[in-house]
DNA sequence: TAAGGTTCCTAACGTTCGTTAGCAAGCCTG
DNA sequence: CAGGCTTGCTAACGAACGTTAGGAACCTTA
C-alpha cells in the first residue's frame, strides 16, 4: 500500500482530465478549450505538453490495450490449468482492468472510432486478436467437456459484451469490490440463469 | 411480403442517411455538410425539411424507444405464461427490434448522450423504465423457481449488455436470420456455458 | 550566475461549424 | 391558370474549432 500517491506530472494530469471529458462528452464533442478550462489553463498552453488532441486519444486507447493483453497473458500462462479455469481467470483479469480505470475503459470501448489512420486499423487488429484469445479458450473448454455452447464465436461475443457493459454502470465508490464483481460476473456467465 | 417498398419521403431519406452517418462517424463528428453531400444536396437545403440537427437525433432515439416498449408490451401481455417464458419472448422482441434497424439501434445505444436537455433526461427515464421491466421478469422467474441468480439487478444488466452488443457485429446480409439469433441468444443467456 | 527545461500566457491563424435569409423552379390541386 | 406546397439553390452570419508563434516567468542544475 502506498502512503501517498506520487504527484502526477502535468502531462499525466492532462491525460486524466481528458479521459474523464472524453468519457462523458465524447471525443468529438470535447474541445481543447473545455479541457484547458478543466485544468485551469488556457487552450494554447496545452500544446506545451502534448502534440495534438489525437495524441491524447491514442495514448488512452493503446495504454488500455496493453493492460488488457498483459492481464490476459498472466491469466493464461498456467499451462496445467484447464481451459475453463483459464477462462475464469481471463474474465476476472478483464474485469480488473475495467474497474481499475473506468473512465479510460469507457473511452477505450466507445471512442476508438475517432482514432485517425493508421492507428484506427492497428487498434482494431489488437481488439480482434484479444477476442481470438477468448474464443480459443472457450473452444478448448468445449473440447475438454468443461464448457457447452453451440457456437464458440457467438458465445465469445456475448461474453465480452456482458463484461464491456460494466463501465456504463460501475461506480468505484460502490459497495461491491472489483474482485466480487469479477467473481459474480464469471459465475453468471459460466452458469447462466436457468435452474 | 410487400412487392415494392413505398418511396421514402425526403424527410425519411434524411433520417435514414443521418442514422447511418451518426452510427459510423458519431453524432458530434457528423457535419450537416457531410449529411447533405451524402444526400446530394447543399447544406442549407436540409433546413427545408428539418428544424435542426438535434431534431434528427431526437427522432431517431425516441422512435426506437417506442419500438422497444411496444415489443416488450406484446411479449409480456400473455398473463398465463410463466415469467421465464415471458422473459424469453422479451429477449426475442428486443433482438427483433435491434436487427430490424441496426444503424438506428447503434445510434440509440451510443449517441443518446448528445441529446440536449430535457430530451436527454427524458430518454434516460425511459431506458430505466425498460430495464425495470426486464428486472421484474427475472425476479418473478426466480420466485417461480424457473430462474436462478444471486442478484436480479446484476443479471438484468449483463443480459441487456449481451443483447445490446449485437449491433456492433450483426450484419443483415449474414447467414443467420434474426429469429435464429434471437433464439440462440435467449438460449445461451438463460442456460449459460457450463455443462 | 548562466543554461536549459518546464510551464503558461496572449493573440491570432485559417477552417469548419450549425443555421438563416431570400429566391426560384417544379409540382399537385382547385 | 392561379395558389400553395415541396424542394433546392447561393450566400452569408457569428461562433467555435484545433493549432501555432512568440514571449515571459519560474525552477533546477552546472
Amino acid at each position: 500500500m502506498e502512503a501517498t500517491a506520487p504527484p502526477l506530472s502535468r502531462k499525466a494530469q492532462i491525460d486524466q482530465t481528458a479521459t474523464a471529458l472524453f468519457r462523458t462528452r465524447g471525443f468529438a464533442a470535447t474541445s481543447m478549450r473545455e479541457l484547458a478550462e478543466a485544468l485551469g489553463l488556457e487552450a494554447g498552453s496545452l500544446y506545451s505538453h502534448i502534440k495534438s488532441k489525437q495524441e491524447l486519444l491514442h495514448r488512452i486507447c493503446f495504454r488500455l490495450a496493453d493492460d488488457f493483453f498483459a492481464g490476459f497473458a498472466a491469466a493464461t500462462q498456467a499451462a496445467d490449468e484447464s481451459a475453463a479455469t483459464q477462462l475464469r481467470y481471463a474474465i476476472e483479469s478483464h474485469v480488473w482492468v475495467l474497474t481499475q480505470d473506468v473512465a479510460a475503459s469507457a473511452v477505450f470501448l466507445h471512442e476508438w472510432r475517432h482514432l485517425s489512420e493508421p492507428a484506427r486499423t492497428e487498434f482494431l487488429a489488437l481488439r480482434e486478436r484479444y477476442e481470438v484469445g477468448f474464443r480459443l479458450l472457450i473452444q478448448r473448454g468445449v473440447e475438454q467437456n468443461d464448457l457447452r455452447t453451440p457456437d464458440a464465436a457467438f458465445a465469445t461475443l456475448t461474453l465480452l459484451a456482458s463484461l464491456n457493459w460494466l463501465p456504463t454502470w460501475y461506480k468505484p465508490e460502490g459497495k461491491m469490490p472489483p474482485s466480487d464483481i469479477a467473481h459474480r460476473l464469471a459465475e453468471q456467465l459460466l452458469s447462466g440463469l436457468r435452474v
